[in-house]
RNA sequence: GGGCGGUUAGCUCAGUUGGGAGAGCGCCUGCCUUACAAGCAGGAGGUCGCCGGUUCGAGCCCGGCACCGCCCACCA
């Protein structure tokens, strides 16, 4: 070490992240170590796609748990010499991006439309360029091992070819299609959305009843409705076929009000003969039941309410250009004015709004393109029931295959620019060609006598999931075909993601997958939790409750971070805490400084396991199992315990425990405590480093012959040697460290000063390890005088540091609780069933307790 | 209307196949002991939501109830 970096590790009293971060992420960049060679094989290789962030975004809390947990996977492999490739990329996210440019254009006093498609497509590419490095770099703050130099959007070249290929392969397989059906149509993005990106809310309504007369007769059949606008369109009325009440209207006709149209009365088993009158009006344009009720009775579609959420031509003159509400207030009007509104009364019900733009959903007819699932649905269905996808934790996997069973159409075209535009045109008379390119669909069109000119391409785009679905293999050159990419990487291993887009995103991707490549897109599937505001909402921006991981970066490093948000995840949500962040982040300054005291006092000597002594034979065997357990841990994508299994090991066992035994033979130079040391703290970076690779990596350029050295990233990671277990070491440390707590508690509670030494003898036996004198503070020099107290098989001899009544006080206590324990036992060896039934070594366990007890009592007289 | 998860220390959460309830933070006491006060030593604190059952033995298994949260679903 040179004498600079010397001076610094002595001054350095603090682990300072802020000042080292950035310099040894740019080094891990430099080196190379994230862009692997597309070589190997995918069963030798481990590989993982990142799920693409919005272009829009930036790191938010459930990045920062997701990244963490690949990038522990991908560091931890990559030390275990596997070929790792962590796939790096951006979402172009058509509707988030919409939102963002449209306000813009409307703080601007235009639109959209008013600028033209291009000129809009040109802005979003303006401010994709320049926004869309932010998510990328604010990834390299927390850490993450990515592969930046094959960094991908989902709108780059080759992503479009693979996009447009799936697209026309599906429409030749005849899932791809286009028809007049209903949608949910997002008045707020002018868009239609999927069923997925709808979420339902309470309201509270009116639910009104409405006479509508019977054709030739002075009767009236009442409906109930709590949207009386659409009335405008209704064309039939539907009872139950079983509704005795309504037998003989079968067939005949009721009398639209206000509109004049006669209403077929029809039967369907939909209609609940409970509700309300048990007749119900039939819309089929605007609502999904009416719709599918109508569809299955043939009859018309009437639509009155626009894409632009006003109210059209087809309302009549009275409506036509209205709101929906103002329409609705005044059908009301007019429907009492004629007598025919028989009541109105408070009603909640759940309706659906747009998780885009937050606006309500309107249902409309309209033309679309669609993707039909069933078919690619079912080898998906089989990839995870016989786990060649594994989804974790279990309760996820039927989740997904119960979602799978019901799967329906999926709405794949949106009414918007920013995305993969529909690689289908139109011609003059109506003719449909889908072509992956526009030079094939000339070609096309020429062989069909049209001419190149009057081709006219779609207008919308795909919805951005369907460009997501195949993140996994577009990606890695897909459809090029041999590309060394796929062939080393493809199919990934790993896959995290929250619960939300568990439909939305990963079963698209396995169906995709499947389908393209007839390989899984992944092996392992894990669902991992939602970190909560403190307040156990859900963060928001709206809410204002959000926790920047940036600033929590900022103040206590990335690895702070990313221990605390391993050590909170769980298997069910949880609410973001402050205070494993700081847990981290003082674990990060406590292998700082335990480093500091190894180094800066070590003897010149090669790191070596060196079980010299018992101690020595303790922490390397307890070394081995936290290697085992951290590593089967985190191989099992339980990060919590790994992470706090580590903590505890470093904490507790080594700085606590070990570090204060051998203090005294590190500062006479000993070799072999040096060498040990060195070993030790060696294995425990390597180990710590997927978990908190900046502290773990600054210390490892301190080790001795730091510079001849490997990065530590790109280091082995340890694994367990079984010859250094010694449980014979283990046990007689660990009583070692029981006997040594006793008399600290004695001493604190009979108030002995805590820098005092006591005299004491040892009673019967082997004497205990000498450590114990000093960690206790004893003198173990064989005094002779009368005993205050019995510790284990300690005698404390009296001394002027003693006060002899506290003492006698604790001992008093010391018999109650032997008193209690004693009989505690007897009462329970003298249960019969319990002799007889529990296992042998239960009640063995049981008896050897009791002795003890027994004894220390007799002990203490 | 179906389904899933939760209820354990003041707070946030762990608790492997049933065999004497744990961690971190907070709190109390004592320590600036030459790695670290972002530290060290010690301590207090829990009818494991409620009722019943199975068992020699239940935080854990079974049945019921209460409250909280989430997902799915076309009752106007």
């Amino acid at each position: 070490m040179d004498g600079e970096r010397l001076q610094r590790l002595e001054a350095t009293t603090r682990w300072d992240p802020a000042a080292v971060e950035g310099p040894i992420f740019a080094s891990w960049m430099e080196g190379g170590y994230f862009h692997p060679p597309a070589e190997g094989t995918p069963e030798e290789n481990f590989s993982i796609a990142i799920p693409p962030p919005n272009v829009t975004g930036a790191l938010h809390m459930g990045h920062a748990l997701n990244g963490t947990m690949q990038d522990v996977l991908a560091r931890m492999r990559r030390m275990q010499g596997r070929n790792a490739l962590w796939t790096l990329g951006t979402d172009h996210a058509s509707i988030a991006v919409h939102a963002v440019l449209e306000k813009e254009l409307r703080a601007e006093g235009t639109s959209r439309h008013e600028l033209g498609r291009e000129a809009f497509l040109e802005r979003a590419w303006e401010w994709r360029r320049k926004h869309g490095a932010t998510i990328v770099s604010q990834y390299k703050r927390l850490g993450a091992s990515c592969d930046y130099e094959r960094e991908r959007f989902t709108l780059d070249e080759g992503y479009v070819r693979a996009v447009h290929k799936v697209f026309v392969a599906l429409h030749q397989k005849g899932f791809i299609y286009r028809d007049n059906y209903m949608v949910n149509w997002d008045v707020g993005s002018r868009s239609v959305i999927s069923d997925l990106e709808v979420f339902n809310r309470q309201v509270a309504d009116t639910l009104f009843s409405i006479d509508y007369p019977l054709e030739g007769s002075d009767q009236v059949i009442t409906v109930a409705t709590v949207r009386p606008e659409t009335m405008l369109a209704d064309t039939a009325i539907a009872v139950n076929p079983s509704d005795e009440r309504y037998g003989s209207l079968v067939g005949r006709e009721a009398i639209l009000p206000l509109v004049g149209r006669r209403l077929p009365i029809i039967a369907d088993d939909h209609v609940d003969t409970e509700f309300g009158t048990g007749a119900l009006k039939i819309t089929p344009g605007h609502d999904i039941n009416d719709f599918e009720i109508g569809r299955a009775h043939g009859l018309e579609e009437i639509s009155v309410i626009g894409e632009d959420g006003l109210m059209n031509a087809e309302a009549g003159e009275a409506y036509a250009g209205m709101s929906i509400s103002d329409a609705r207030e005044a059908v009301v009007a007019a429907l009492r004015e004629q007598g025919l509104l028989r009541a109105e009364e408070p009603y909640e019900h759940s309706v659906p709004y747009s998780q885009r733009s937050g606006e309500r959903i309107e249902p409309l007819i309209s033309l679309q393109w669609f993707c039909r699932m069933d078919e690619l649905a079912g080898p998906a269905i089989e990839a995870v029931q016989d786990d060649r996808v594994r989804i974790a934790p279990d309760q996820w996997k039927r989740v997904y295959l119960d979602w799978m069973h019901e799967i329906r159409p999926w709405c794949v075209s949106r009414q918007l620019w920013w995305g993969h535009r529909i690689p289908v045109w139109y011609g003059p008379d109506g003719e449909v060609i889908v072509a992956e390119s526009e030079e094939l669909a000339i070609e096309a069109a020429r062989e069909r006598g049209i001419a190149p000119g009057e081709l006219r391409q779609e207008e919308d785009v795909l919805d951005t999931w369907f460009s997501s679905a195949l993140w996994p293999f577009a990606t890695l050159g897909w459809p090029d075909a041999d590309d060394p990419l796929q062939r080393a990487f493809y199919p990934t291993d790993f896959l995290t993601t929250a619960r939300d887009i568990l439909f939305l995103w990963v079963a698209r991707m396995i169906m995709m997958g499947l389908e393209f490549t007839g390989d899984v897109p992944f092996s392992d599937v894990y669902v991992h939790s939602v970190i909560q505001a403190p307040d156990g909402r859900r963060m928001s921006k709206s809410l204002g409750n959000g926790i920047d991981p940036l600033d929590e970066i900022d103040v206590h490093g990335a690895d702070a971070l990313r221990f605390g948000l391993l050590a909170m995840s769980s298997t069910q949500d949880v609410r973001y805490s402050a205070a494993k962040v700081q847990q981290g982040r003082d674990l990060a300054n406590k292998m700082w400084n335990a480093s500091r005291l190894v180094l800066l006092n070590a003897a010149e000597a090669e790191p070596a396991a060196t079980p010299a002594r018992i101690e020595d034979r303790w922490i390397l065997s307890r070394l081995q199992r936290t290697v085992e357990s951290v590593g089967g841990k985190l191989d099992s994508y339980d990060f919590a315990h790994a992470a706090l299994d580590f903590y505890a090991f470093f904490w507790s066992e080594l700085c606590d425990w070990y570090l204060e035994i051998v203090k005294p033979r590190l500062y006479e130079g000993e070799r072999e405590v040096s060498a040990n040391l060195l070993h030790v703290i060696e294995r425990v970076l390597a180990l710590a480093h997927p978990l908190m690779p900046f502290v773990s990596e600054e210390i490892w350029s301190y080790l001795p012959d730091g510079a001849g050295r490997r990065p530590l990233v790109v280091s082995p990671f340890p694994g367990a040697d079984h010859a250094l277990v010694d449980e014979a070491a283990e046990a007689e440390v660990e009583e070692l460290i029981a006997l040594t707590r006793d008399v600290r508690r004695w001493r604190d509670l009979v108030g002995v000063a805590a820098g005092s030494v006591l005299s004491a003898r040892v009673t019967t036996g082997e004497p205990p390890h000498e450590l114990v004198g000093r960690l206790a503070r004893l003198s173990l020099d064989g005094a002779k005088g009368e005993a205050l107290a019995t510790i284990g098989r300690l005698e404390i001899l009296g001394s002027d540091e003693v006060d002899a009544g506290e003492v006698g006080r604790r001992i008093e206590e010391r018999r109650a609780e032997l008193r209690s324990e004693v009989e505690r036992g007897e009462r329970r060896l003298a249960n019969e069933g319990f002799v007889a039934k529990a296992p042998p070594e239960v009640v063995e366990a049981e008896r050897h307790k009791l002795d003890a007890y027994r004894a220390e009592l007799e002990e203490l007289g």
